[in-house]
DNA sequence: ATGCAATTGCAAATCATTTGCATTTAAAAG
DNA sequence: CTTTTAAATGCAAATGATTTGCAATTGCAT
């Protein structure tokens, strides 16, 4: 047990709701396992291909879908591309995007959550969610 | 001059820019200069061609799109929908989504504005622009 | 091993938006 | 007011991301 990347529950989420786990499913939960960063529905594809050519884009769609649906991850739609994906076991963060690379960062400010959720309130709103997406490059 | 809304310079600024002001675009400009709301490009299209049914739903995108470029109107791509545009002359201003209605009401904040600088800046990144919005209901 | 509902890949459909193209037209020039 | 011509139009078809219909396949409970 050494070169496993933290192995998500996704497979065991999945059979406990009644879902069978294929060929191309389980490569594609293994993809997603290991994924560090915040694959598109396309790098999944291209990922789990190359370990199992007969996933396809449609497969990698569905699963991703339903992973969502669990609430096992979670989907973000960055300004000019298509959604991004990540685990949603992390706890509460909001994003930074390089413009640049595209690369993902990832933050957290209870400063500007506690802000967001009084601007609502006084607005006459209760918070259900909320964006913050930063976009920049970097300095110097 | 009485019953005008606030007449935004829209057709001068595309006169400017060597642009010609036809029939149709003369009715989409006008519709976005009353428009107090965020509408999405079908409902600009619904406005402009109950007034002048030669308009069609592409001339509105390629009217939104050109006043876009010219830096006149923002377009906001709000979650599940399709995109909403606004007067670019008020002062920077993030929204909350009512969930229920749509609507969108627009706010300010200072406080949230510097954090997110200063996040920026901690990550080593120069903020170029930013998407905060938060999705609520009213308060019952 | 069997059976059948769940899952698959493919092609076609969706939705918002853009683009190609032949036709019309704004507006500068005379 | 006509002429001229590049810009703008509407329509239909293309786009890109994602979803869905369907016939063929396959997990997995029995």
């Amino acid at each position: 047990m050494t070169e496993a990347t933290q192995n998500r529950n996704y497979e065991h989420v999945l059979r406990e709701a009644g879902v069978r786990i294929t060929r191309q499913r389980a490569v594609i939960l293994e993809v997603l396992s290991e994924a560090a960063d915040h694959p598109d529905a396309m790098a999944v594809y291209q990922r789990a291909s190359a370990r199992d050519s007969s996933v396809s884009l449609t497969t990698v769609y569905r699963t991703l879908k339903l992973l969502e649906e669990k609430g096992e991850i979670h989907r973000h739609a960055f300004e000019g591309g298509p959604s991004r994906f990540e685990h949603a076991d992390s706890q509460h963060h909001d994003h930074l995007i390089d413009l640049d690379t595209g690369k993902v960062i990832e933050f957290e400010s209870e400063k500007i959550e506690a802000l967001q959720r009084e601007i609502a309130r006084e607005l006459g709103y209760d918070l259900v969610h909320h964006r913050l997406e930063l976009y920049g490059r970097k300095r110097g």
